[in-house]
DNA sequence: TTAAATTCCTGTAAGC
DNA sequence: TGCTTACAGGAATTTA
């Protein structure tokens, strides 16, 4: 989108922007520049202004080309603005979570960048919070969700049920690391689509097929075989190997 | 201060 | 086969 123009904005879905005026405000703008923290995009208009963008569960940002198929945009198309290669860039989205906001500057969480995520940012000294709980506050950790907090605690053997005081400094390495690693294993692979995730060309991702737990409750564990656990933690549906993943429970 | 519950929304799948 | 119901989830908000 870098140096594209938009020169024309429609908003069909009027809950997914804010303020009012945000058509008028977008139309005749250029994108100078992208940045990115955890789940949050910020796109830099010319003008000092930036187009924030969070897509949540079911948030599609798709670039249409010039002449493209006629199935877009269609009753889930929420914005659409036209660019002066003419092609178009729309915000879609299925169960209307997403939002796109315009701000003066770029409104991030306060959390790490998860992908860079270190040992220190791991210390939760007191809380007694599942782990899995405070991987998934943006305010500590910015950018894990569900699917990469369960394989997160899975590769680093670390129960998702764990308090997090509860972790020993070897539990913090591992943990570290894995997240780490699980995230830049998901980006290499163009991230995970289990049912609805498409990037900005409207492909899947192909790392669904490398879950080792989530989504599988039930399933034999990849690494030790036995069944694996599912419950609800910190209000999401969770699934853990209970033989792999070390439970710690004092304090 | 922290933790848990509630809310939004629609497609999908399970259950009868 | 067709209908009803439960479920999925990110993060803001509310309640405890």
């Amino acid at each position: 989108m870098i140096g594209r123009r938009i020169t024309a904005v429609r908003v069909l879905g009027l809950h997914a922007v804010s303020p009012a005026d945000f058509g008028r405000r977008v139309a005749g703008r250029t994108f100078v520049s992208s940045s990115r923290h955890g789940k949050y995009l910020a796109l830099h208009l010319d003008n000092g202004e930036i187009l924030m963008c969070h897509l949540r569960m079911t948030g599609r940002l798709l670039y249409l080309p010039p002449r493209g198929r006629m199935q877009w945009p269609n009753e889930h198309t929420h914005v659409v603005m036209r660019l002066d290669d003419g092609g178009r860039l729309i915000f879609h989205d299925t169960r209307k979570f997403g939002r796109l906001w315009l701000a003066q500057q770029a409104e991030f969480p306060t959390g790490v960048d998860a992908i860079e995520v270190t040992v220190q940012d791991l210390r939760w000294a007191g809380r007694r919070a599942a782990v899995k709980s405070l991987l998934m506050d943006q305010r500590l950790i910015a950018g894990i969700g569900n699917i990469y907090a369960d394989e997160s605690l899975f590769r680093a053997g670390i129960d998702p049920r764990t308090p997090g005081g509860a972790l020993t400094d070897e539990d913090r390495v591992r943990l570290a690391a894995a997240i780490r690693d699980v995230l830049a294993d998901a980006v290499v692979n163009g991230g995970t689509t289990f049912m609805d995730y498409r990037d900005g060309l409207g492909r899947e991702g192909r790392f669904a097929s490398l879950l080792n737990v989530y989504g599988r409750g039930g399933e034999p564990c990849r690494v030790c075989g036995r069944a694996l656990c599912s419950a609800r933690v910190g209000g999401r549906t969770t699934v853990w190997c209970g033989h792999c993943q070390r439970y710690n429970q004092a304090t």
